[in-house]
RNA sequence: GGGCGCAUAGCUCAGCUGGUCAGAGCACCUGCCUUACAAGCAGGGAGUCGGCGGUUCGAGUCCGUCUGCGCCCACCA
């Protein structure tokens, strides 16, 4: 039976196919701008969204196809909805692995000392001693090599299908990341949010550098405990037990609790040190453990944060013997002033710790203050996150913000503003309050490192050449970005740089932490671009990994509240880790990484995008190809079912034709659509994409299976003109809403069946509106879709036992059930009979649930 | 030591404010060339919802507790 089709009426391909769409409706979206933020829009018209900015130095694996799919479905969902949506893409270039990353891509390293060489060149091939440069040429090799990186990041978010506008991106190390930097530190310094202090710092030897708390890690690490013999005024002996012996030199008191009996008789007397000889007070305070070791501690300075605390609670004095190399210093501390404690320290100058520990030991065997031998122990050790080797404790002059580790206020401050923000799922507000709660000191914000945002800060040097740091020289706002160390402040020239009487500039750069935190300020352009703030500030949403929500969303939280008084956004999303098929967190390091590119390749970007929607909010998600599989499989569903829908008749001017659609069961499709909508709207404004996913989906298949199975023949025309017609005005109405309820998830299948009979992107559409379909379906009631589903069902069961074809004709079939739903079914008898080839058909009122008995007809000759 | 999350068919998971919730997909089995789709379609079996208590007329669904797994945090002697 051909249709006759008028001409105007789009035809699909003859074998539609998902192959090559990413790149085809990539490039159309990119020329038509599509996701070009309008900025003539109030900010009560703009969904903004704060997205993470990508290490561009590290490489893009599964998990961030994961998590960027999960804020695009909602990206789209809102431009649907109507708002102008802003979502910029922004590049973290800034800090330590891009420095490494250079480092090996290069065989570079910077080298402060090294002049600037305007015509250095790296080598085509990294050697096997690495180059040592200025600094200015390091960070010219840095910008270099990110900005081809991100290219790279750009090419496969594009394929991935983000709905981002690309005209808007940034990058953390950028001149306006800088300016902004730069600008909110100032302020920070004028409101005393900032400022700097000589302390114990925890510090990384290998990068030496400073490291802020929100960086540490704990390892379990081997280590023993050895027993050291201290010396009592009498003669006898006190017995204390130390993982560290090699800071025996350090060794400023011992120290007990207060309660404990065994010492008491000892508080307020001194001991002599082995080896070295050195008087030390026995000290009492209420953090010595007595069941920990033996129960007294050495206070060394600084074996660890403990020690910091004793030292600055009971006002001990400094020992320090590590130096920023994490060797021994050369020259012993104060107070080994004796000749055997000189020549016992002289033995370890120079050394490593290890090393130190080692020579430490076998002194103290030849000495016979080691009692017995040690027993080793697993023990948790500080490290810095990036580094791999243990912290260690050096005194410097830090630069700190204030972030609520000291001051009680401004912790419950922010403490109240996590509260007030909406977190997706919930429960990460307590990993938000947990880590404030822990908070042990103010920030560190300083950097020993050459990548980054430098502190904007000079400092006049005296008549001897020492720096003054309570008088430090600031740049003026509009001078920003500066770098001290290129630039010179006013009032001085760069003759008088490092000279007495003269200046220097702040050497340190500032923690990557401390630009990513105002992440929606530079991209919101904060004080660069007051109109474009003012419409995207405070931003809608924050997407981002629960593993970083003490360092970039709190840093954020804390910058916001302390220069704008307000929360940032006012919805954060987290999303969970990607674990590999045995439940590991995928990871770089693990060498379980599947790249995306080759996913996106093998199964299509939508299948992939669907794989990721599966994962609900602030669940880690198992990497699973079957998933994609099937991603891939509905994709290519979505493409036949709408040729299929196009094929009979539907058209774009049928939809929504609430007189056209007169019969019973194109009703109930739509009244249970109605629903599906209702739902999935509701799941979206809750971030539950996967939910709004999943109602849609279930849907599609019952629009597939059963309900395209039963209007087929009418659609053909086997019922009239006005049978026909209903049911094409209702394809059109279910495909058009389904297009638009898929395409948050399924951008290039839906755009490509969009194009073939619609006008527009299907990404610029409304978003499907439940009243619109109620008022196509009067009162129709959905269970007449179930329903005959049930019954159909009920004949494909017969013949599935018969062994026969789903064509075989079907002599006669009766269909039980319950009076109500037997009405139901009646209502769409023609269509039944159609789709289960029925000759004769009768209803028996009376069973509980719908079944069929069904008497297929003998098989005739083809 | 503190906090959080998860334990439902072989696998991956839905089951939101307690009563058609015992489900989906994959896998498996049996069939079907049916003019949208054989990279398809139809049908089928399969689970004492981690254990033990409790609340309730009624509990995967709420409370307590135990066990196992995972994550975050905590001053590393």
């Amino acid at each position: 039976m051909e249709q006759p089709r008028p001409q105007s009426l789009p035809q699909p391909p003859e074998k539609p196919s998902i192959d090559g769409i990413e790149e085809k409706w990539a490039a159309v979206w990119q020329e038509l701008g599509t996701y070009r933020f309008d900025r003539s829009k109030e900010r009560s018209e703009v969904y903004a969204i704060d997205t993470p900015p990508p290490t561009a130095s590290g490489s893009l694996h599964v998990g961030h196809a994961f998590s960027y799919t999960h804020t695009d479905t909602v990206a789209r969902y809102q431009r649907m909805r109507g708002k102008e949506v802003f979502y910029p893409m922004g590049w973290d270039d800034n800090g330590l692995p891009t420095e490494r990353r250079v480092q090996n891509y290069f065989g570079v390293r910077c080298d402060p000392s090294v002049p600037f060489d305007p015509d250095f060149a790296p080598p085509a091939e990294p050697g096997k001693q690495q180059i040592p440069i200025s600094r200015r040429n390091f960070v010219d090799l840095c910008l270099k090599l990110t900005v081809e990186d991100e290219q790279v990041f750009e090419r496969v978010w594009r394929r991935l299908g983000l709905s981002v506008d690309w005209s808007m991106t940034y990058q953390t190390i950028d001149a306006n990341s800088q300016a902004a930097s730069q600008r909110a530190f100032l302020r920070n310094l004028s409101r005393g949010e900032a400022y700097q202090s000589e302390a114990p710092t925890l510090w990384d030897v290998t990068f030496r550098t400073a490291v802020a708390q929100a960086e540490l890690e704990d390892r379990e690490r081997p280590g023993a405990y050895h027993l050291l013999t201290f010396h009592l005024p009498d003669g006898g002996v006190v017995e204390i037990d130390t993982t560290r012996p090699e800071l025996l030199p350090a060794c400023v008191a011992l120290v007990a609790h207060p309660d404990d009996e065994r010492y008491q008789p000892l508080f307020g007397s001194t001991v002599r040190t082995p080896l070295f000889g050195v008087e030390v007070p026995v000290v009492a305070h209420h953090l010595a453990e007595p069941d920990k070791g033996s129960g007294i501690a050495m206070i060394c300075t600084f074996g660890d944060i403990t020690d910091v605390t004793w030292w600055r609670e009971l006002q001990l004095p400094t020992r320090a013997v590590i130096g920023w190399d994490g060797r021994l210093l050369a020259d012993p501390p104060s107070g080994l002033d004796s000749e055997v404690a000189r020549t016992a320290y002289a033995r370890l100058a120079g050394s490593t710790v290890h090393t130190a520990r080692e020579t430490v030991v076998t002194m103290l065997r030849e000495s016979g203050e080691l009692v017995g031998a040690p027993r080793p122990i697993t023990h948790a050790v500080k490290f810095f996150e990036k580094g791999d080797r243990p912290l260690e404790i050096v005194s410097t002059r830090q630069w700190y913000l204030r972030n609520g580790g000291r001051d009680a206020f401004v912790r419950d401050e922010l403490l109240e503003r996590g509260a007030e923000l909406r977190w997706h799922p919930g429960y990460m507000q307590h990993r938000f309050e947990n880590w404030v709660e822990g908070l042990n000191g103010d920030w560190l914000v300083s950097r020993q490192r050459f990548f980054g945002v430098p502190f904007p800060v000079w400092y006049p040097l005296d008549a001897d050449g020492e720096p003054l740091y309570d008088r430090a020289i600031l740049p003026d706002e509009s001078a920003l970005p500066v770098d001290p160390s290129s630039d010179v402040p006013a009032g001085y020239t760069e003759a008088q740089r490092g000279v007495p009487g003269g200046f220097i500039g702040d050497p340190d750069v500032m923690d990557t932490w401390a630009t990513s935190s105002l992440t929606p300020q530079i991209a919101g352009g904060w004080e660069r671009d007051p109109d474009l703030f003012a419409r995207v500030f405070p931003m809608d949403l924050r997407p981002q990994a629960h593993d970083i929500i003490r360092t970039w969303l709190f840093s954020s939280v804390v910058r916001s509240h302390l220069e704008l008084d307000c929360l940032p956004w006012t919805d954060a999303t987290i999303s969970g880790f990607i674990l590999d098929p045995d439940r590991k967190k995928m990871a770089k390091s693990k060498g379980n990484v599947v790249t995306p590119i080759d996913l996106l390749d093998e199964h299509g970007s939508d299948a992939v995008r669907y794989w990721a929607a599966s994962g609900r909010p602030g669940t880690d998600t198992a990497f699973d190809v079957g998933q994609m599989k099937i991603g891939r499989r509905l994709a290519i569903k979505i493409l036949n079912a709408s040729k299929f829908v196009l094929g009979v008749g539907a058209r774009a001017e049928l939809a929504f034709d609430a007189a056209a659609i007169t019969e019973p069961l194109d009703r109930a499709l739509l009244a249970e659509l109605a629903s599906v909508v209702e739902r999935a709207t509701a799941a979206f404004d809750g971030y539950d994409y996967t939910r709004a996913l999943d109602a849609t989906e279930t849907f599609f298949w019952t629009f597939t299976d059963d309900y395209l199975e039963l209007v087929k023949d009418r659609a053909y025309g086997s019922r009239g003109e006005r049978g026909a017609r209903s049911t094409q005005a209702t394809l059109a109405t279910a495909l058009s809403v389904q297009l638009r309820l898929f395409a948050p998830f399924l951008p290039f299948v839906t755009e490509e069946v969009w194009s073939w009979w619609q006008t527009g992107s299907v990404h610029r559409s409304a978003w499907p509106d439940a009243t619109d379909l109620q008022l196509l379906t009067g009162a129709a009631d959905a269970a007449l879709l179930a329903d005959v589903g049930a019954a159909l069902s009920g004949v494909r069961k017969a013949k599935s036992e018969a062994k026969a074809s789903m064509r075989a004709e079907v002599e006669r079939a009766v269909v039980r059930g319950p009076a109500e739903a037997l009405d139901r079914i009646g209502l769409a008898a023609d269509d039944l009979r159609g789709a289960g080839r029925i000759n004769g058909l009768a209803f028996e009122p009376g069973a509980e649930a719908v079944s069929v008995e069904v008497v297929l007809a003998p098989p005739t000759a083809s």
